[in-house]
Order: structure tokens, then C-alpha cells, then sequence
RNA sequence: GACCCCGUCGUCCAGUCGGUCAGGACACCAGUCUUUCAAGCUGGUAACGGGGGUUCAAAUCCCCUCGGGGUCACCA
């Protein structure tokens, strides 16, 4: 009989879903819905003290994000504890395992000692074999105990799926607790457990496990389930090559979305870290990562999460998508950063729809709308300074962008090639090369050196901006001339 | 420290059974296009951690070494 291909993504909420964590899930989505499987998902809050309600949303919230949908229902660990209590008796009453009444200072205290004469340090077995008499009395004292597993002689050998077959001598691996003090269960009694109870086939996770893996069979084995068959996927790693935290820019996936990428880009993305299709494909759709995706395809390697790289996938995906795909995001972007107001009518619909088809082609995060864009909605607040010494550094500017608002206001339409004609006919007379008057009118109106095509530009502004923006240029530009020369001076 | 995993351009990936000018992508540089910046196009720089073997031939197989990471919790 086969086995139905089940997987599992098992976060503990401790905090927010990093990309290390995003990759593992999607990893395991893939597999699940490549194969026609099921995906479950877990929750690990066995841990009363870390787990939060918040570090659970956030990551649901980054799950949903990221489209990665999960059948079944959501387990709760913490719903289960009596069930985990029940195979630990059975391990008890087996004989597997024992009841310890060592306390945590004294273990910590063995602990630090081994360490300082440089000792292998594992459970010394102190209570591995209490006689009834001793344990009664330690009992009637009322000290706590933990359960802990009797770890078996020999080796234990398992084939990973990536790492291909890794060995282990039981004898490194000291006896593990596996009920705490409080009755809860640790980590990896509920996760074998469950993953045996909820018959998953195979365990897809994070390399940091791959010597956890070792316990776990032996739980299996001494439980009497059939083990699942393991993959070890490489961590991601930070630029420090250390593990992600947040210490060295471990970003939560809601810190990507905030910072404007596109969520079908950071699963691209995502899946290309550690895996490859075998050809050299980089940029797929979730259809055709679904197809290609294999475990043979999964690299043995860690790897670093390169930001750049992502930013330009973005860029592919935001110049695919048109500007009415687009407009949702952009809106509640340009809105966070109060570029916009809640109500929009027509108008101003029509003119963020323009402004996206002008920026979309240099643009890679939805946030650069707004640090390439501000100017579409608000008058300049600076201009760049290599723009004044570049293009307003004649002192026939002022009279020229004089002429520039002279025209313009005369005009009867204000669509793109009758502004380009007008501009570049006003050059003509003025014996000027036309860039002679484009680059200081957009130092103007945008206060930037460089943005999409000015006459489009000045289109969307309308003549009444354009001309306000000008003027204001003009007024600027003729309050520098003294004070920069005693500038100068000074300096 | 013990144990386990890993080691191809700066970064992410290709490289089936040993024979390739070691390939692609990001980034970078140059050229092209253009009113600017992007985008696009064209081209370029750049890697098998090191040392020994085996072999006619090694990124690929073996050994050693160095480097990086992980696990050794009443965290997961």
C-alpha cells in the first residue's frame, strides 16, 4: 500500500515568519500539491511561556500573503498535551523511558562543569535506574520530575532525502527529556507524535533539524509507529553567513510587503533559494513551480538571501502586471505615505493609472512609486542639488523657463505633442538645443535630474501646475543668484 | 569541545555514467538606444577553498587539511 503523500509546516509562534520559515513552507506546499497531497499545518506551542497570539497571526497573515493555503484543520498542540502525556506513560510503563527528578541548577551546574574540563557533556543517568524505595521517597518530598527517554544502544542510520545516508551513534546522544515538570510535552515527543498520528509521509524541513532527526527515530521506533521518510533543506543564512535572526536584517515577510514587494515575486524568489528546476529558469509562475518541483531539485547547500536579486524579480513581475492590476497596491502604498487621500474620484483615478504606466518601467518595489513619484501628486519640496549646478547654472534660466511658462500658458490643449511642439519651437527661436530647456523644466517640475518622458510628464501635471511649479522654479532660482555668490565668497 | 551537515564567479543556481572554452541569473563594467533616469539589446570582468592521490583525462572518485554552518535545553 502507498502511503498518501501528507506534509506538514510546523511553526512554533515565537515570533514572525522570516523567509528561512516561508521557504520551508513553501517547499512543503509544493510537494503537497505537486503530488496531489495534503499540506497540514501545525502549530507548535507546547512552549507556554514564548508562544504568542501575535506570532500566530503574523504568521498566518505571511502564509496567506504568500498564497500558500493548508488543508485540513490547524492543529494546536497545546489542544493535545493530554495525548502526548498518554504515550509517554506507555514509554514509561515499556520501560523506554524513566521518571528524572534531577533539578535544572544541578543538571546546569554538572552542565558547566564538563564544559570547563572540557568534557563531552550528555544526562549523566543519574536517575536512569532508582530503586522503588528511592524514587518513593523522592516522591513523598515532593519533588518535580520530568519523564525522559531511555536512549537505546547502537546506531541509528536513516536515508535523508538531500543529504543522502547520515549516521549516528546513539551513545553522543544522552537521555532526552520528554514531559516536562509542568506535564507539557517537549518538542520532540509532540512533533513525533503528531507526525506519526497525523500519518505524514514525509518530513520537509530546516537542515537545523538533521541532528535532531536521530531522536525522533528512536521515538518512533520505541512507539511502535512506522517513521516518515526525511528531506533536509539547507538554511538560509544571513549576509554574515550566520544563522538568520533578527539581529543581522532577518526581515519578516510583512516587513517585505510593507517595503512594497510583490508576493507572487517572493515566492518566485523564495523557491529558487536552495532548489533549482534543473534548467535555468529564474523567472516561473506558482504553476510552473508546482510542475518542476522535486526534492532531487533541493541544493545541499546554505545559502545567503540576496536582496538585490529579489528586488529586480520584483521589477519583472510589477512591469508585467498593467496599471489597472497595479492600481490597489500603488493606491495603498502612495496612501501610507500620505501621497493620498481616502477618496478618490474619477479624476484623480485617471491620474494615478497615468503615473503608473510612466513609473512602471523603472520602478522595482512598490514603494519607489513613492520616492520616484512624489512629484505627480505634491509640488517639490528640494531640488537636487546636482540638478542646480547642472542645468540651472546659466543665468539665462530664469528668463528661459520665463519663456518656457509664457508659452505654455498660451496653449490652447495641454496634450503631449502640442507641449513637445510648443517647448521645442520656443527652442528653436531661442537658437537652443532643446535639452537645453528640457533639463532645467524638469529640475522644476520635479526637482529630480532624471524621470519618465517630460512632455508626458508635463500632461499628466496639467497647465496650471506645470506653470505654478515654473514660476515657483523662477522665483527660486532668482532669490540663489545673490545669496550664492556671497556664498561662494565666504566660503 | 564532541557529533552531524556543507564547500563551483561577490551572491543565487546548472554541471546525469570522470572528457564542457566550467553554463545561466542578480550585481558590476562597457557599448547601444534616448530629452534624463530606467527598461531593452549587445558585449565584458569574475569561480571549482587548499594539498595529495587514482586515471590518458578529475569540479566530478578516494584521503588529508582548512573554512563555514547546525545540534548537543524541562526552546522549537
Amino acid at each position: 500500500m502507498t502511503k498518501e503523500v501528507k506534509v506538514r509546516f510546523a511553526p512554533s509562534p515565537t515570533g514572525y515568519l522570516h523567509v528561512g520559515g516561508a521557504r520551508t513552507a513553501l517547499f512543503n506546499w509544493l510537494y503537497a500539491r505537486k503530488y496531489g497531497g495534503k499540506f497540514l499545518l501545525r502549530i507548535e506551542d507546547t512552549d507556554q511561556e514564548r508562544s504568542s497570539a501575535e506570532a500566530l497571526q503574523a504568521i498566518l497573515d505571511g502564509l496567506k500573503w504568500l498564497g500558500l493555503d493548508w488543508d485540513e484543520e490547524m492543529i494546536f498542540q497545546s489542544k493535545r498535551v493530554e495525548l502526548y502525556r498518554r504515550y509517554c506513560q506507555n514509554l514509561l510503563q515499556e520501560g523506554k523511558a524513566y521518571y528524572c527528578y534531577c533539578s535544572p541548577e544541578r543538571l546546569e551546574e554538572k552542565r558547566r562543569q564538563a564544559q570547563k574540563e572540557k568534557r563531552p557533556w550528555k544526562y549523566d543517568g543519574t536517575c536512569r535506574a532508582l530503586s522503588d524505595k528511592e524514587r518513593e521517597r523522592l516522591e513523598r518530598d515532593g519533588i518535580p520530575r520530568v519523564i525522559r527517554f531511555r536512549v537505546p544502544e547502537g546506531k541509528t542510520i536513516f536515508q535523508d532525502l538531500v543529504h543522502g545516508e547520515v549516521v549516528f551513534e546513539n551513545d553522543t546522544i544522552g537521555d532526552f527529556v520528554i514531559l516536562r515538570s509542568d506535564g507539557h510535552p517537549v518538542y520532540q515527543m509532540a512533533a513525533v507524535v503528531d507526525d506519526a498520528l497525523t500519518g505524514i509521509s514525509l518530513v520537509l524541513r530546516g537542515d537545523d533539524h538533521l541532528s535532531n532527526t536521530p531522536k525522533q527515530l528512536m521515538l518512533y521506533e520505541a512507539l511502535g509507529f512506522s517513521a516518515p521518510r526525511f528531506a533536509h533543506v539547507p538554511q538560509i543564512l544571513g549576509p554574515d553567513r550566520k544563522r538568520l535572526s533578527k539581529r543581522h536584517g532577518a526581515k519578516s515577510l510583512t516587513e517585505y510587503k510593507m517595503e512594497g514587494y510583490l508576493p507572487e515575486a517572493v515566492v518566485n524568489f523564495l523557491a529558487l533559494l536552495g532548489w533549482s528546476p534543473g534548467d535555468n529558469r529564474e523567472k516561473m509562475t506558482i504553476d510552473e513551480l508546482i510542475d518542476a518541483f522535486s526534492i532531487e531539485g533541493i541544493s545541499k547547500k546554505s545559502a545567503i538571501f540576496d536582496e538585490r536579486k529579489l528586488e529586480w524579480l520584483n521589477g519583472q513581475y510589477l512591469r508585467e502586471r498593467s496599471s489597472k492590476d497595479l492600481f490597489k497596491d500603488v493606491v495603498e502604498t502612495l496612501r501610507t505615505h500620505g501621497l493620498l487621500g481616502e477618496e478618490i474620484d474619477d479624476q484623480s483615478r485617471e491620474r494615478v493609472l497615468t503615473t503608473i504606466d510612466l513609473l512602471k518601467e523603472r520602478v522595482r518595489k512598490l514603494t519607489d512609486f513613492v520616492d520616484l513619484g512624489s512629484y505627480f501628486f505634491q509640488d517639490p519640496v528640494a531640488y537636487e542639488e546636482k540638478g542646480k549646478r547642472k542645468h540651472w547654472a546659466d543665468p539665462a534660466v530664469a528668463v528661459r523657463l520665463q519663456a518656457v511658462a509664457d508659452e505654455l500658458s498660451n496653449l490652447d490643449g495641454f496634450a503631449v505633442d502640442e507641449i513637445e511642439k510648443a517647448v521645442r519651437n520656443l527652442a528653436g527661436r531661442l537658437k537652443i538645443g532643446a535639452g537645453e530647456l528640457i533639463h532645467p523644466i524638469r529640475l522644476a517640475l520635479s526637482g529630480r535630474t532624471f524621470g519618465p518622458g517630460l512632455f508626458e510628464l508635463m500632461e499628466v501635471l496639467g497647465k496650471e501646475t506645470v506653470v505654478r511649479r515654473l514660476r515657483k522654479a523662477i522665483d527660486y532660482v532668482k532669490a540663489q543668484k545673490e545669496p550664492n555668490d556671497i556664498s561662494v565668497k565666504a566660503s
